[in-house]
DNA sequence: GCCTCAGCGTTATGAAATAACATAACCAGG
DNA sequence: CCTGGTTATGTTATTTCATAACGCTGAGGC
């Protein structure tokens, strides 16, 4: 990954079987609850997204996206994951062209993330905004989101203290 | 911009004539100081991004690079993009896929942007990460670099307070 | 001088994202 | 029902963004 340490994959699992189906659930009810539909390809990718290891690039969802190896069409991808962004389901990872499953309880969030420049695990975190969102506001901007990417080495990548 | 108001054009100008050739002679000097080489490509790219009047993108400095209206072949520009990011001259806006010229003083420093989704400016500011970057290490990451991006309206494209 | 290597020019290709338009499913009102 | 507005999908093609690979050149150390 850039950095040339070599640890095992990443250390974030992908769901599965039970677990997976339940995440899978509780999307599917606040989609209820919010009148959203989670339709079969938003399903879909959400799925690939929860069982995927670490971050996944649009096109290796588009490449997994049918049961059969049967690839996706990107807009079908590209469409899925604006709703389960939107929805919060999930996150783009900009400075990794990736996309992560939501892991935070909350519902609407501000998500940042702890990038391994080593594993590729990319953690979610609840950032504080506070100081930059003061400074902001002082300058007289209204932020409406904020992206937060820190990158370095995680714990388990890290040279030992 | 996405967002339906429709200000003028965006409120930072490009620097030209003096005090573009200024900045220029400026990063030379402080590349002879650090003995790296401003190359005639990495010069021009820098030219242009000081001149803009806002994010480039690296397909509208190959498009400009020639001065006889010869586009530059790709690798030319992301090159000296590279090396102009390297020394801290300029920086990429992950979530625009573009490049600004940078305008603070210091040299070594953590960019951060204001983006106004209205007029498409882009404020570089100084960030405290004093919270984000304690949470990380308590997490123990070791974090080297931070991207911080945050979106909304600038105070000339604010509706008025 | 000779070597080394960073930098460059060039060709080609790969990766990421969207435009555009036709079709199908959902759903509320009549 | 059915009909019209709305939302979502299927499909083709294209655009946008970025890098691989290779050979050449010129600056600077010895
Ligand atoms: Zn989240
Ligand atoms: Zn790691
Ligand atoms: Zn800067
Ligand atoms: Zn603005």
């Amino acid at each position: 990954m850039g950095v040339d340490c070599h640890h095992p994959e990443s250390a974030q699992p992908g769901l599965e079987g039970l677990a997976l189906a339940d995440a899978v659930a509780a999307a599917a009810n606040k989609c209820e609850r919010t009148r959203e539909r989670l339709t079969p390809p938003r399903r879909r990718v959400l799925e690939l997204l929860l069982e995927a290891d670490g971050p996944m690039k649009a096109y290796d969802l588009i490449a997994a996206y049918g049961q059969d190896g049967e690839p996706a069409k990107p807009p079908t991808v590209y469409r899925a994951l604006d709703f389960l962004e939107r929805l919060g389901f999930a996150h783009r990872i900009e400075s990794l062209n990736s996309y992560v499953p939501c892991r935070m309880e909350g519902s609407s969030h501000r998500a940042a993330f702890l990038i391994c420049e080593c594993c590729g695990t990319a953690e979610e975190f609840e950032p504080d905004f506070a100081p930059q969102f003061a400074a902001a506001e002082a300058a007289g901007y209204a932020v409406r989101t904020v992206t937060l990417e820190a990158r370095g080495l995680c714990p388990a990548c890290k040279p030992e203290a």
